[in-house]
DNA sequence: GATGAATGAGGCTTCATTCAT
DNA sequence: GATGAATGAAGCCTCATTCAT
C-alpha cells in the first residue's frame, strides 16, 4: 500500500500502480508495456521479469487490487429504503476508482476481469436481496418482484458511473433505493 | 462481373457488413483493417478508399446505421407498466443486434459513438418520463421519483445487454416495469 | 496563358497548373497526383489521360513552361558591370517564379530536369563571357579568368534564390556584376 | 556472436553508417527504412529503437556527423588569394563527403538540415570577410564591396559540388579565389 | 473522351516479447 | 536479479496506376 517511489517502494508494486494509472486512464489496449515502466520509473526488461505477459499486469491488478467483499449484510428491518442507500454507499468491492474504472472497462478484455465483474454483480444481488427481505416487515412479498428490485439495484450500481462518463446524465442511487424501497414496500 | 458473392450491396456496403459483424465480434480494435476487407471480398486498399482512416468505419456504421427514433410516445393511460413494457420492447433505437453491441462497447472509443448513445440514453429517459407522465392517473406524484424511475428504466434497457454478456445474469425488462410502475401507481 | 477555372482553360493546363504550385511548394515526391487532381478540380483519372506516369507531369511542365532563351547577347562596351547586371536581370529563363524553384529542386529527380538546368548554366555561362568579351576594351585579358568570372557569375545567379531560402542569406548581384567588373576591368 | 560485418561499430552506428550510403545515393525520400535496416544488417525494427521516426536519422546524422568549425582564420597579410584559397581547400565543415551532399542535398527536407547549411554559410562568409580584411594591406576598400566578395565566394564553395553533379560543369575554386582578390586588391 | 472505383505493393511505425550480459 | 538492446510480426495508411463504364 507504500505507493509511490518510496526508497524501494518494491519495483512491482509501483508498476501496478502505473498500470492501473494508466488501464484507467486509456485503456489495457492503447497502453504499451513500454510507458507502464517509464511511469513506474523501471527498465522496460523488468515489466516482464515480474509479469511475463501484458495481460498478466491486468490480472493481478483485478486479483490483488479488487476484492469483492462478502461479509454479512446490514439492514434495518422496516427501513428498505435507508437499507439500499447503505448498500449503495458500502458497495461490496474494495477497490481504487482507477480499479473500478478498470473492471468495467475491460470486462470484454479478459475472463479474470470478467468474473470479477460477475461476481461483483452477483454480490450485490445477493445483498440487496438479502436486505430487502430482512428490512421488509413481511418477506411475504412477490418473490419474482424481490429479484427484479435486486437486479435492478445492482445494475445501476454498476453501471450509474459508466452512465456519467460517457453519456453525462447522472444518477441518484438514493432516489433509486427510495423508488424500490417504495415499490415492495407497497405490498401491504 | 459478378464475382461478388453477396447480390452486390456495393464494396461500400459490403465493407460496413463485414467491419460490423467484426466490430461486434472481436471489437473495433481487435479486428486489422485487413480482415474487414477480407471479409468483405475487396482488396485492402479499398477500405481506405472509402474511409480514410480506420475509426471513420466505425464512425459511418454508427452515423448511417444507428438511428435514435424520435417519434412520440404511446402511453395506455392508467398502465404505467404496460406502458414502459411497451417500451422496451420498442426501444428508440434502429439499429441490428450487432450495432447495438458495438454502440455499447465502443463507447469509449470515439465521441461520435458516444454522443450516439448519450442521446438514446436521453431520449429513452425523455420517452420513459412522458409515458409515465400519461400512464399515471394523476400526474401529481413526486417529481424526483419520478425522474429516478425514467432514469432508472432508462440504465436497465440500455445494460442489461451487457450485463448479460459480462455477467451471464439476465433481468426482464417486464419485471423492472412492474416494479417501477408499482412504485410509482401507490402513490395514490 | 490563360490559367483559372475560365468556362474551359484546358484541363490539361489546369492540372499543370496546379502541378506547378504544388511541386514547387512541397516538392514533387510529397505530391499525390490525387492532390493535383484536386486543385486542378478535374477527376483523378484525367490526370493520367494526358500524363500517363506522374513523372510526365513534371517533364511537361519543364519542357514546356521553362525556356532557356538563345538570343543574341546585349554587351554595352566600356561598361562590363552594366553588362552583367543586364544580364542578372534578364536571366535567359522564361519561366515563372514557381517554375524556377521547381527546376533547382527537382534537378535531382529527373533527367529532364537536370538537363535542362545544365543548359541554363551553360547559355548563362555563353552570356556572360560574351558579354564580358565584348563589354571590355581589349578583351586580351586573361582567358582563364574571364572564364572564372562567367562561371561564377553563373553560380550565383543560379542560387542566390536557393541560397536565400535555405539560408536566409540575400546576395545582391549587383554587387556581384560591380566585383567582377572591377576585378576584369582592371587588368589594364 | 560476432555475425555482423564491421568489426561491429555498434548497431547504431552501423544504422547511420547505412543511411548515411544510402541517403547520400538515393536521397531521403527514396530511402526506405528497410533498406537502411538491411545495408546495416540489423532487423528493421532496430532501426525504430534508436531513431524513432525516420527523420531522426536524418537529423541524427546532421547533428552527430557535420561539424561547422568555429576556429581561428588564417590569414597571410598581402596574399588574398592565397588566403581564399587556403580557405577553399579548409571549408569549414567537418564531414564526409557523402554527409556533405546529404547538406545540400535535403535542405528543403527538414528544418535541422536547413540550419546546418545556414550556419556553414554564415560562417564561410564570416571568415572569407575576415581573411581578406587582414590579408588585404590597407582595409580602407569598400565594405558593401568585400561583403559581396565574400558571399560569393561563399556560394561558389558552397555550390561547387551541386553544379558539378547537376550541370556537369566544374568551377575551379583557386581561379575565383584568385578573381575575387583581384577584385579587391585594385582598390589601391 | 471522362470518371472514379478498384488494386496491391510497399512505406512507416508500434509493440509484445526475448535474451545476453 | 536487472537491464536495455534486439527481434520481427503485424498494423495502418499512402499512392501510383489501371480499367470498366
Amino acid at each position: 500500500m507504500d505507493r509511490k517511489e518510496a526508497p524501494d517502494a518494491g519495483a512491482r508494486a509501483r508498476i501496478m500502480d502505473a498500470a492501473e494509472k494508466l488501464f484507467a486512464g486509456g485503456g489495457y489496449d492503447a497502453t504499451p508495456t513500454a510507458r507502464i515502466a517509464e511511469l513506474a520509473g523501471v527498465p522496460k526488461g523488468l515489466v516482464f521479469h515480474y509479469f511475463p505477459r501484458k495481460i498478466d499486469v491486468l490480472i493481478s491488478l483485478v486479483d490483488e487490487r479488487t476484492v469483492v467483499t462478502d461479509e454479512e449484510v446490514e439492514a434495518f428491518p422496516g427501513d428498505p429504503a435507508g437499507t439500499l442507500s447503505r448498500l449503495a454507499r458500502r458497495i461490496p468491492l474494495r477497490a481504487s476508482p482507477a480499479m473500478r474504472r478498470i473492471l468495467f472497462r475491460e470486462a470484454d478484455t479478459h475472463r479474470s476481469v470478467r468474473e470479477r465483474l460477475g461476481r461483483l454483480n452477483s454480490e450485490i444481488i445477493r445483498r440487496a436481496r438479502f436486505a430487502l427481505e430482512l428490512a421488509l416487515p413481511g418477506s411475504r412479498g412477490d418473490a419474482a418482484r424481490l429479484e427484479a428490485a435486486a437486479a435492478t439495484f445492482a445494475a445501476v450500481l454498476i453501471y450509474q458511473e459508466s452512465l456519467c462518463l460517457l453519456t453525462g446524465h447522472h444518477i441518484d442511487p438514493d432516489a433509486v433505493a427510495e423508488l424500490i424501497a417504495h415499490a415492495l414496500g407497497n405490498l401491504a
